[in-house]
DNA sequence: CGGCTGATCGTG
DNA sequence: ACGATCAGCCGA
């Protein structure tokens, strides 16, 4: 049994941009090898499908990568980047329809969520040899798209998974977000999107902490 | 805090 | 070849 329930099936069914901006708030859960974290969520970005020069799917290029980002609205779509990344994004909209989120950014909704993160992003960095600051990583725990996957244990394992139907990995109910609180920005790190790279297609939360 | 760079590998 | 990135290092 889900410990909360998952957020249905409409909810992203809609188009990218509402629900990147309703995602603000929500609480992504994920069961790990250390135990639930729960992260909310405080970052996203909309992708929005083949008309979009910044989309995986631009010009409709659907192939075995991109083809979560097909599927129904509330799929993972879950890819590896830079060669060793990973971007966590759910697809929205109807099958058929390549729109997707990006998230970007967690909090912990927890202090036991909180440990865990922790725990997850000090071993990934000892594995990778890297030698940095616990105080460094409590500051920026899962503050980008490849920290947020590590935090939160997401793999490519946890690709095209249906997050409806999920009991180990789904989004629920979280905090009361007014609009007033979601800041614009544009998308980071697609310079090559020309004029989509300009789209104001970031949705953050400020100062959000538990 | 801001800018620059190397690391690393599945995808097409 | 090429990234929807990160961490380290440098300079201010």
């Amino acid at each position: 049994m889900r410990e909360a329930t998952a957020l249905p099936r409409e909810f992203f069914l809609r188009d990218g941009i509402t629900v990147a901006k309703e995602l603000l708030g929500k609480i992504l859960v994920h069961e790990t090898s250390v135990g639930t974290v729960r992260g909310i969520i405080t970052e996203v970005e909309s992708y929005m499908g083949e008309e979009d020069k910044g989309s995986h799917t631009y010009g409709g290029r659907r192939t075995e990568r991109t083809e979560p980002m097909y599927h129904a609205g509330g799929t993972s779509y879950v890819y590896l980047i830079y060669g060793m990344y990973s971007c966590m994004n759910i697809a929205v909209m109807p099958e058929g329809t390549a729109q997707a989120v990006l998230l970007r950014s967690v909090v912990p909704a927890d202090r036991e969520s909180e440990q865990r993160m922790q725990q997850l992003r000090l071993r990934n960095l000892a594995e990778r040899k890297k030698k940095v600051g616990e105080a460094s990583v409590r500051k920026h725990l899962a503050d980008g798209p490849g920290k947020l996957c590590i935090a939160m244990g997401i793999t490519r394992a946890d690709n095209e998974v249906d997050m409806v139907e999920s009991e180990t990995f789904y989004v629920t109910e979280g905090i009361m977000v007014s609009p007033s609180e979601i800041r614009v920005g544009k998308r980071i790190g697609i310079d090559y999107a020309e004029e989509a790279a300009d789209f104001l297609w970031r949705f953050y939360l400020e100062e959000v902490a538990l």
